[in-house]
DNA sequence: AGGTCGACCTGGCAGC
DNA sequence: TGCTGCCAGGTCGACC
């Protein structure tokens, strides 16, 4: 899935583009997207409310609804907000699962190739379990390296692992990890626990480093991810380690190493990473 | 408890 | 051209 920063660049858009708008009708084109929720009791339920705030929290898309509802987005790998601001025009996209109709003359489409996404509809945000575990949210007072050594003490996963766990810390996915990773000159397969204080320190620089420079490029496409105008994030050319298996380090020139660790693809520069 | 793996889905692409 | 197998940015539950 888009990570934080495109998670990001989705939420600030959306306020742009429909903050305070009502929502005129729903569209279920696909009730995959909703988990147990029946299409008709989501339509229902949703109609006529209004977006009255919209936020992120790690990987999350809340818009809170007035009167009292939230509706929480996790677009998983191939989730898309897509606005259209005239509705008359462009059919839906053959991967569109819901499209909102707004109070502006515009549309909403949820578009989900893999369907791996959900749109959560809830009374209370309490009642959705990942966000009462989540991890402190990166880019948070909350998230330093005092708070770091905390949360990395003792366990022995690697610490690219640790990075992914979304109940260590919120927002970060594979692409990230990996170019956290390079930034910081540490070895995604040393376990956690065994970081330096030093090393704690360049951890905490890069990940504020990577994730702010992603938001600012409108965050990476490697394959799925557009933003709501249908647009590719600009991340992509300045990736360094991320999908570049033998290419050269853009450092030391070292081809950039594959791994798999816990199941998903790590990239490093063993040379630079000790 | 902590860590890893398979399952969930669809589609693009490399290789034959 | 067409088939097969592999791979993909996330998360959960099962299992060790």
């Amino acid at each position: 899935m888009p990570e934080l920063p495109e998670i990001e660049t989705i939420k600030c858009d959306l306020e742009d583009k429909v903050l305070g708008c009502v929502m005129t009708d729903v569209k279920v084109r696909d009730d995959r997207v909703l988990g147990a929720m029946k299409p008709s009791a989501f339509a229902r339920e949703i109609l006529n409310k209004k977006i009255a705030s919209i936020t992120r929290r790690g990987k999350a898309i809340i818009f809170t609804l007035s009167p009292a509802k939230y509706l929480v987005a996790q677009l998983m790998m191939t989730g898309q907000f897509v606005f259209f601001p005239d509705q008359d025009r462009n059919a839906p996209d053959k991967h569109t699962k819901v499209t909102f109709i707004l109070s502006n003359g515009g549309r909403l489409n949820y578009n989900d190739q893999r369907v791996f996404g959900r749109l959560s509809l809830v009374d209370d945000l309490k009642s959705l379990k990942f966000l009462q575990t989540i991890g402190p949210e990166p880019l948070g007072k909350a998230f330093n390296p005092r708070s770091i050594a905390k949360l990395i003490k003792g366990r022995k996963a690697p610490i690219k692992s640790l990075l992914m766990n979304q109940h260590v810390v919120a927002g970060i996915g594979n692409i990230y990890a990996s170019e956290i990773l390079f930034d910081s000159h540490i070895d995604p397969q040393k376990p956690a626990e065994a970081l330096r204080e030093k090393e704690i320190e360049r951890l905490h620089k890069a990940t504020v480093q990577v994730l702010k420079t992603a938001i600012h490029c409108r965050g990476t496409s490697m394959r799925n991810y557009i933003d709501t105008n249908g647009q590719k994030g600009g991340f992509m050319e300045r990736i360094r380690v991320y999908g570049r298996e033998n290419k050269k380090c853009p450092v030391c020139g070292t081809p950039i190493a594959k791994i798999v660790q816990a199941g998903r693809s790590t990239f490093f520069c063993k040379r630079c990473q000790k």
